[in-house]
DNA sequence: TATTTTTCCGTGTACGAACACGGAATTTCA
DNA sequence: TGAAATTCCGTGTTCGTACACGGAAAAATA
C-alpha cells in the first residue's frame, strides 16, 4: 500500500475488466404499467439503459411485474424471485405488508435489494432511490396556494388500498402541513379516494363534492391527474386549478391545454438507471453506496416542460 | 459487416481501450469566478469530474479563464489556446464579438468547439450545452406574475456590456413576452442596468427607481440576485417579491430567508460534464453529437432546494 | 518440536482488440 | 501486358490486470 501511494498507482480499469469476467443477474419487481403510456414504463427504461451499458460486465436482468390492484400477484412473483436467487433486486415496495414478508426472505437468502419510488425505512435495503414524498407534498401545497386567491381544495387519491401505500399518504401529509405551517385559513382542505376508475360513476361523486364545498383547487397525489383533467373537461369546471404528479402522456396533454397548471416530477428513468447502478456498485464493485438518494422535486409547467421530456 | 450482424458481434470496449492508447488534450475557456462561491466554479466542477473519468483514455485538460469585465483578457487567453492547438475546446462565448473572431481561428486550425452557457447560433460549433434563455425568461415571468396581485416589476441586469451579452437579453425578452402574451395590464415593467457593484452607490439609485415606480417584484437576469437581496435587507423592502438565477451560496441564503422566492437553475455542473463528454464523443469516439442540448429549466424554492444542491 | 494450516510470492497464461508487418492478391495505370 | 500501387489477409506482439498454480515461508495448533 505504501508503494501504491508513492507511485500514485491507479489500476487500469480496462485491463482489470478485461481479465476479470465477472457476472451477475439482477431482478426487478415493479408494477405492471396498464398501458404503454403508464408511469411504470419509465423507471424500466432507465433500468434497461444501465443494463445495456453493463452488458460488457456480464450483467443480466430478469424483470418481474405485478398488478397494481392485486397484492396476491406481488406475492406470487416474489416467490419466483426467491427461486431464481438473483445477485440483487430492484424493488418497488408497493404493498407494504407483502413487501415486508418478501424482504425477510431476501435477507435469509442474502440477496441485496434497492427500493425505488417508495421507501420502507430501516428495512435493510442497501439504498433507496426516489423522492422525499412529504417534501414534494409541501411543494404542491405551496404552488396550489400561490394560484388560489380563494376557495377550497380537494385532494384526490386515485388508488386502492390507501393504508398500504405509504408515499401517497406522505404526499398528502406534506400538502396539509403547508397550510398548517403558513396558518392559512383562506382555504379549507378536503380529501377523497377514488379506488376504481373503470366506469365513470366516480365522476358524479367527485363533481358533487366539488360543488358542495366550493372547491377551486385540486391536488392529485399520483400520476393519475389526467382523470381529474377529464372530469374538468366533462363538466367544464374551467376555473379550477389542478396540480398533480409525473410526466405521463395524458398529463402532458392537460398541462398544455392549461387544465393542469403544475406537475411535480421525479425523473423516473433516472431512478431506474440509478437503482441498477447502485446494485452494480454494491454487488460487483463491492463499494459502499449511500443509503438514501432523494431525487429532485421538479416543478413542471407549460413553459418548461419541453426541457424535461427527454431522457438522456 | 454481414458476419458482424449475423453473429451480433459487439466489440469489447475494455480490450479495445486497453490496446489502443489514444490521447487528446482539451481546453476550456470560461469566465474567472470572482470567488470560491462564484457561479463559474460550478461548470468547471463538472468538467473536472468528466476529465477524471476519462483519464483512463489519456484525456487531459488545459483550463483558461478570463475576467468577466475585461474582453481584452478573453482575447489574450484565446491566443494562448490557438498556440496550444488542443484537440477540442469548451467555450463560453461571453463576449460575442471577441468570440466570433476566436471561432474563425479555431476553424482555420480545425479545432472543434462546444459552446456552454450561452450560444451563438450557426457558428460551426459541434454542440451547445445550456438553457434556452428566452424560454427561461418566460418561466420567470409566469412565476413572478403568480406571486404578484398588483404593483410593478423591475428587471435588473447586474452586468457590463449588455449588448455583448446575448443570453441576458434573451431572458429579458422572454420575461417581457410573458406579460405581452397574457395581455397583462396589471403590472408595468421597467428595466435597469447595474454595471458596477464595487461600491454601494448603485443601491441608492435602484431604491429610488423602486419607490418612484411602485415596484413590487424584481427579476434579476443572472446569478447576482443576492445583490437585490442585500438591497431589500438594507432598506427593509419586505413586501417585494424576487426571482433570479442559479444556486449560488448567497442566493441560497436569501431563498431560505424568503427574501428571494424563486431561483431558476440550470445544473451548471452537469453542463460542464456534458460539454467535455460531447468533445470526447466527437473527437475520440468519432461519433455524431446532437447540435443542441438544452438543459432543464429548474424551478427552485425553499421547499425543494435541498434536492438540487448536490451534484452526483 | 513436529505437524498442519495459512499466507506469501513469483511465474505463466488468459482476456480481446489494436496495430505493425510481410507476403499475396487485386486494382490501377501506362 | 507488365509494372507499380493499393488492398487484403493472416500472424505475432502488445496493452495491464486477474487468477491459478506450486513451492516456500510464516503462523497456528497439537
Amino acid at each position: 500500500m505504501k508503494i501504491i501511494s508513492e507511485l500514485d498507482y491507479k489500476p487500469n480499469i480496462f485491463a482489470s475488466n478485461l481479465a476479470s469476467k465477472k457476472s451477475a443477474v439482477f431482478a426487478t419487481l415493479l408494477p405492471q404499467p396498464p398501458s404503454k403510456e403508464g408511469y411504470w414504463n419509465k423507471p424500466f427504461i432507465g433500468v434497461q439503459k444501465r443494463i445495456a451499458e453493463l452488458k460488457q460486465f456480464g450483467i443480466q436482468i430478469q424483470p418481474f411485474a405485478f398488478s397494481q390492484t392485486n397484492p396476491a400477484e406481488f406475492v406470487r412473483e416474489a416467490e419466483k424471485i426467491i427461486e431464481l436467487k438473483p445477485d440483487g433486486i430492484v424493488l418497488a415496495p408497493f404493498y407494504r405488508k407483502e413487501s415486508l414478508e418478501f424482504i425477510e426472505k431476501l435477507k435469509m437468502n442474502n440477496i441485496p435489494f434497492v427500493f425505488i419510488d417508495s421507501e420502507i425505512k430501516n428495512a435493510g435495503q442497501i439504498s433507496y432511490i426516489g423522492q422525499n414524498s412529504y417534501q414534494s407534498g409541501l411543494v404542491s401545497g405551496k404552488l396550489l396556494d400561490l394560484m388560489l386567491p380563494g376557495g377550497n381544495i380537494l385532494i384526490i387519491h386515485f388508488a386502492k388500498e390507501m393504508d398500504n401505500q405509504n408515499h401517497l399518504v406522505e404526499r398528502e401529509k406534506g400538502f396539509y402541513d403547508w397550510y398548517k405551517k403558513n396558518n392559512q385559513t383562506t382555504h379549507q382542505l378536503f380529501t377523497t379516494e377514488v379506488p376504481d376508475t373503470d366506469n365513470e360513476l366516480w365522476m358524479e361523486k367527485v363533481k358533487s363534492i366539488i360543488e358542495k364545498n366550493n372547491i377551486k383547487g385540486i391536488f392529485v397525489t399520483n400520476s393519475k391527474v389526467f382523470y381529474a383533467g377529464r372530469l374538468i373537461e366533462k363538466y367544464k369546471l374551467t376555473d379550477i386549478k389542478v396540480i398533480g404528479h409525473d410526466l405521463v402522456k395524458w398529463n402532458i396533454e392537460y398541462l398544455k391545454k392549461d387544465i393542469v397548471q403544475f406537475l411535480i416530477c421525479q425523473r423516473p428513468e433516472e431512478q431506474g438507471y440509478n437503482a441498477i447502478n447502485k446494485l452494480f456498485r454494491y454487488v460487483v464493485e463491492k463499494s459502499n453506496v449511500p443509503e438514501q438518494n432523494y431525487t429532485s422535486i421538479d416543478i413542471i409547467t407549460k413553459e418548461n416542460i419541453d426541457y424535461y421530456k427527454e431522457f438522456k
